[in-house]
DNA sequence: ACCTGAACACCGTTCAAGT
DNA sequence: ACCTGAACACCGTTCAAGT
């Protein structure tokens, strides 16, 4: 459908990398779970199956880098949630755990990958690197809401481990359909956070 | 190792289903992840690899198999964990969470599984009955201690969903590693348990 | 009723060889 | 510096045939 931007395709691809990226984020929205093969990346690359081993070692070192790419996006997204007004710690609670849940619901597969040891392999430290960089910015509001009086002054691990349990766990749960409103209620997910919210403020 | 019951192993193996599920649930505990084949398993078993597709269709349904069987455990730890002490729903929901968090870590993989849809194909239906099963354990402390006046009279399924996203939430992120002692304090998980009890009581 | 052996259509990964 | 083609050692799954 769409025409090649070259005459002929050179042999040599110029940005293969990207290309191989692009697609199995593709992929991975498109089914459930990374299944999705290396072979039918480079068929839809329109390269031999063998030429994503020269900017990949292997399949894991690709998702270990798609799962960086997802931590990345979602601490832009809670980032820009909690920007969005220049609110009370309560406010900017909510609105980056709505963020959060979105995202995991708008990308669910990619979301798992993110959580998956599969995804390690040598690459485990960065990637724990990045997703302590997307918690740091619920910590960071719990630490203001601390500072203004707001919420109790506990342990601010504890607080901060709380947050990101309770919205890890909706969103995986969610994902999993496992907090369907037949099975749970209509609104689960913001009762939840209330809860969660009235055990943090003072 | 061990001598064969028989002297001469036997055609037909005779209970061929139930050393299936057993050598999978050990590959499970072997290793991260669902990734042992069907092949391994009858290699294991002593038995052609096309013998496992007598007793299940495809390892989709092996897995979900796996799965049922995770929730049933699951359901036995919290059910006996409450029943120790005929104590507060207070103590209860703790000894439960515990229960819980300790049935993850001491079988990520597995527990992983429970919750991947994966797993899921033809039978999720079965599988989310055996979840929610498990799920009304939780569900019912939390009725008890709000007719003892100890919670507070929030919908249930707000509450219920709360508690049963923390403790998912706090065995997820501490099978993939991202609650350990240096990155988040030691006892976080004791006290992300302690800013939810304070979300739920009066 | 349950198991085997051969066969099919795939994978991931490697490596010498091409441009 | 980057890509290809053939090759290897696997899979999951099927099916006619054996016991």
């Amino acid at each position: 459908m769409t025409e090649p931007n070259e005459t002929r395709r050179p042999y040599h691809h110029g940005d293969l990398k990207r290309v191989i990226i692009d697609t199995a984020l593709k992929m991975l929205s498109e089914s459930n779970g990374w299944q999705f093969t290396l072979r039918e990346i480079a068929r839809r690359a329109e390269v031999s199956h063998a030429a994503p081993y020269k900017h990949f070692p292997d399949k894991d070192s690709l998702l270990a880098e798609l799962a960086l790419i997802g931590f990345d996006k979602l601490r832009d997204d809670l980032t820009i949630s909690i920007g969005l007004l220049a609110a009370s710690p309560i406010e900017q609670l909510i609105a980056s755990a709505g963020a959060y849940i979105r995202f995991g619901l708008a990308n669910p597969s990619h979301y798992k990958l993110m959580f998956s040891a599969d995804a390690g392999g040598a690459g485990v430290v960065h990637l724990n690197e990045r997703a302590m960089s997307a918690f740091a910015v619920l910590r960071d509001i719990l630490k203001r809401g601390q500072n203004e009086g707001i919420f109790k002054k506990h342990p601010l691990e504890g607080q901060a481990a709380a947050c990101w349990a309770q919205v890890h766990g909706l969103t995986m749960l969610s994902i999993d359909g496992l907090l369907l409103p037949e099975k749970v209620g209509a609104n689960a997910i913001e009762a939840a956070l209330r809860t969660l919210l009235e055990g943090l403020q003072k």
